[in-house]
DNA sequence: CGATTCTTTTTACATATGTTAAATAATCAC
DNA sequence: GTGATTATTTAACATATGTAAAAAGAATCG
């Protein structure tokens, strides 16, 4: 758990009871590649640390898959959508890469912001700056084309390249495989 | 300031205390079409309720001004990536039809969380509802074509035709005005 | 009202991306 | 290792969207 609380330490510094009471409410999970995480259409009820490895969520399009998000070691994975507004999900979490997990009980984490107002500040400034990351996502896909959409990602995690199929990127670019490759062929 | 109030009851309720903490931080503005309401390059300080009238978040990329969000009357506008990074924004914030609003001293704000658990929560939820709109929204940029994504806007807030430029709708659904037109014509 | 400005549409052409299918290349299971 | 499966690239063609410029239409202001 202390890199989930070292994690935590950059947002916002908890007490050890703080800590004690989400230790308390958490599992450690490994899990191999491929495997989901969470499946499609169940509600998301857990908020995972991402200790090593790499998730990604996604659905299906008209029967396409396509990856809304990656996310790397040390950081969180949820589905966001279905827990703020505790609906169903039409995404799953899929294990890209072999990882291991901190798994903390969503319901159980929101009972103890009413004890714990310092979780609750952590958690908000978490999703605050998730919401961050979403907001300058948007705007990427909303006016750069494509190749650049390429560019930003490999500047931003040259890494992916290595550890992330191609097919994957491609839908989380918001293009065809065919597209990326292209795209890629220019370089 | 019965609007504002009557607006956060829906996302949690709070003590006639805790209101009149945010009264007194607030003040009440009107302001003309085609005003700017917040430059781009300021850091943004202040969180905005619409009362009425129509707001728009907007950006220039490469010269071309570019809409990133609306804002229709009993919402909430603040460009949230500089309010929760800090960071002066790239953003600026125009009235699109003649509004009235409340502008809440955002720092005054942040420091009633230590006061108000209570405000604090109904912040976190207020900005939670807006990320996941924000998920859907970048679904839609993902993978919808230009024409799946006008649909979908007129069939959610049909008013918007008779209310924004057209020029507007365009950069905001990721379209030159051009395409827009094209596919208005189509109909 | 008439002139000016701003908004929207239209046209013609260029480019980017999608679609389908096939060919390679890489990976996996036995 | 070998065959099967999966991932990636390439090709050919169709479609959507971008760009630039002009025309048409609407709103604004003296």
């Amino acid at each position: 758990m202390d890199e989930l609380f070292q994690f935590f330490k950059a947002f916002y510094p908890i007490s050890p009871a703080a800590q004690e009471a989400i230790t308390a409410i958490s599992t450690e999970i490994s899990m191999a590649r491929n495997k989901d995480l969470q499946p499609i259409g169940h509600s998301c009820k857990t908020i995972y640390f991402l200790k090593k490895g790499i998730a990604r969520i996604y659905y299906y399009k008209d029967g396409i898959d396509v990856t809304e998000s990656f996310e790397f070691e040390h950081s969180i994975v949820a589905r966001v959508e279905s827990l703020f507004s505790g609906r169903p999900s039409r995404k799953g979490i899929q294990i890209v890469e072999d990882a291991e997990l901190i798994a903390i009980d969503a319901n159980k984490l929101f009972k103890l912001y009413d004890a714990f107002p310092e979780i609750e500040r952590l958690f908000r400034k978490i999703f605050e700056a998730a919401h961050v990351n979403l907001v300058n996502r948007l705007e990427s896909l909303q006016f750069h084309t494509a190749e650049e959409r390429y560019n930003d990602l490999i500047k931003e995690s040259p890494e992916i390249l290595q550890r992330v199929p191609l097919k994957h990127i491609a839908s989380y670019l918001g293009i065809t495989q065919v597209s990326l490759s292209r795209i890629r062929a220019k370089r």
